[in-house]
DNA sequence: CTAAATATTTTACCGACTGAAATAAATATG
DNA sequence: CATATTTATTTCAGTCGGTAAAATATTTAG
């Protein structure tokens, strides 16, 4: 009662510990006891106090299935832990222009159910967006006739500048205000613990712990939707940089005093894969003036139509001159392409991995592989999703400890 | 004795926090064990054990000067810690394409004395290379009549990709050789711990222990010589990707298929801002066939050759693209131009700084501050001692464990 | 000189983790 | 079938880094 700090200093360490198994646990799918301790180079008793916890706080459990010994198969069998999915559930939004999508998952993120909702307006006042919210949560957990009340956390993807520490949203394109606080409207409003994070980030997340990131980490996820965006991984961590925004892959200038983008500057590599910088290229000529999205171009281009080609394949050229930029900074073990719709094809065709390769500085050490993701229409709320369950884990983590005093 | 495992992992343990309060007084200068354990976040008794093991090791000192309580002038007074700098001696040396320069300091980096060679060959054999480093070790040590035996660390800077931790070399400027383990070598020849690391990286290193980046967490080093390098420090520790070897920023594309580069790529920024690049400009055109060094581009500028100034003022745009690119990807609290001569005025105009803010997508948190920083000549082998003296530090703190068992 | 203030050291203890021993649960073997 | 062997997990008695609180040291204020 009276060891304040002492506590404090010591139940960081033990959740530490407690996470650190989970992740295993997570990442693995099912393991025994004795692989997370040879995997965290730590003991077998430590794993029994840490596994004995979490079970007691029903997060994971004991299995039947048969898991196969060291060697040979005599001796006392190993007992297969695995995440226990009925522990809680999580919703992940992602706010787009003229779309909310909201997803259902449970703990080990499998989906219990999704839904879209129309938006009215691209830009929402904060009080607005949080209502918004709401409501498109009420009709989901509807759909599978739970209440609101059910959810141990709500995760929302939006895109724009977001400290997503504080709940702080710096800009986005949602909203109608800058410098937004979300937490008193959060807990106004919402009936959980909600978590707001820039939605290239939430990518990074989802690949992190669901996808093709799994147990990597360093790694980089380039998101393609209407823009490019970028989430870091690094030493396991989301690297958020000094001001906790998102990367601005998207805004790193490709050509010296190049094509306007939308963000007032010039030379914006989205300013040259970006959805509206294609379909300007393609009707600045009076060339197609019915020119609505990418996947036109592409229908264009597949009929033959040369200059709809050029389009796509210089947008391709520019992409993957960014793409080798990254990895000569970053120097990743991976670099993930993800996305949601199949309208990317032009900037993962086999000429621009090239041009990747053939971007990067050579070392005797193999490139770092460039994986494509394609996600389907649920990517963004999916990644809001695995953050969700992430910031859940750690809240759960920390409710046992303080009880356990 | 036989608690193998136990003693390590404690140890590290114990390490770990004796090295982070020899940090706090290298980065404070002198410091009360007060103000340690107030800056750790630590109690002051952890602080006084582990200043005591410091002590009994020699490496730091208690010293008489000064110190101001926290309020008014009442209690006992703080006794003021301080690095003892007579405690060991460190050589960093630079091997450049005609010259390898070699500075000698003490444990606070004040240095002692500094020495440079002509090199007959920029390229060597990995065995000529450690021999002619030996060799100059000698020489700068015979000037103070020292003998290559009292230094406890040597640290070698190499421009190339490099592995730090295996001193291990992928591929150098001064090295005939690819693949390189100089471990061996070493051992053989040098009679004292030695470390080889990219020259970049180094400078990142001196600007975190003596320089402009003293007590930040988050900071990109530019460097600035024949060509342009980057070091990344990231979370108070040097970020060297997957293959351990530095960040390639001379050649990240700032052009789609642009210039020829030294390393057979086009449109890298190396092509548009490295000495080799603004020569060939001068030249190309027969403009001026005299042009040996950047300087002499500077003095035609000056003396209004508008070609010239041109050719310079190309550069800075090039380059200013470049660094809002990093400031878009890292977010870093602060990013510091490093260069040893006065030849890259142009880099750092403030049309180029203004070109820097311009190319950085807007957030309302103030840009992060780029910081010039002329070295002077030795720069390089500066940076090299600033590694070497860490590494000395590690090392000496796993000895006195080591003793203490 | 005494009281008050502040810095440092000492001491008793806490808690996360460990090794070793104990226990559990299987197979191999005769 | 009983027993030895093997391997996984749990229990238990430390160990070690670190802490709070008490003790001590050293100063100024009054």
């Amino acid at each position: 009662m009276l060891k304040s700090k002492a506590s404090v200093v010591s139940l960081d360490q033990r959740n530490a510990t407690r996470l650190r198994v989970l992740e295993q646990i997570r990442s693995k799918g099912s393991v025994s006891r004795i692989d997370i301790a040879s995997a965290l180079e730590t003991s077998p008793a430590t794993i029994t106090s840490a596994t004995a916890d979490l079970i007691s706080a029903g997060l994971i459990k004991e299995i039947e299935g048969e898991a196969q010994s060291k060697s040979g198969k005599r001796g006392r069998p190993r007992v297969l832990l695995q995440l226990d999915s009925h522990s809680f559930l999580v919703a992940g939004l992602k706010v787009a222009r003229q779309m909310i999508s909201v997803i259902l998952v449970d703990f080990e993120g499998n989906e219990v159910t999704s839904h879209k909702a129309q938006l009215e307006d691209a830009r929402m006042s904060p009080a607005n967006l949080i209502s918004t919210i709401r409501l498109a949560l009420e009709d989901t957990c509807q759909q599978v006739g739970l209440s609101i009340e059910h959810l141990a956390g709500i995760s929302i993807g939006l895109a724009g500048q977001i400290d997503a520490a504080r709940n702080f949203v710096h800009w986005s394109s949602s909203v109608t205000e800058r410098n937004i606080d979300f937490n008193p409207l959060i807990a106004k409003e919402l009936p959980c613990p909600a978590f707001v994070e820039n939605d290239a980030n939430l990518v990074a997340k989802a690949e992190q712990l669901f996808g093709l990131g799994k147990g990597l980490k360093n790694f980089l996820v380039v998101t393609i939707e209407h823009g490019v965006g970028l989430g870091i991984v690094l030493d396991g961590r989301l690297y958020r940089g000094k001001r906790g925004c998102g990367a601005e892959f998207g805004h790193t200038k490709v050509h010296l005093d190049g094509a306007l983008c939308q963000c007032g500057q010039r030379g914006c590599l989205e300013a040259y894969v970006g959805d509206y910088a294609l379909i300007r290229e393609m009707t600045v000529t009076g060339h197609a003036d019915d020119m609505q999205t990418v996947s036109d171009i592409h229908t264009r281009a597949n009929s033959g139509d040369d200059r709809a080609a050029l389009v796509l394949a210089r947008a391709g050229q520019m992409f993957g001159l960014g793409v080798s930029n990254l990895i000569n900074l970053f120097d990743p073990q991976c670099i993930i392409v993800s996305g949601a719709q199949m309208s990317f094809e032009h900037l993962c065709s086999a000429e621009v991995m090239t041009r990747i390769q053939n971007g990067v500085v050579n070392v005797d050490a193999p490139l770092p592989e460039i994986k494509v993701h394609h996600w389907g229409d649920l990517m963004w709320a999916k990644g809001a999703a695995a953050y969700g369950i992430e910031q859940v884990s750690i809240l759960k983590v920390k409710e046992l400890a303080a009880n356990a005093s």
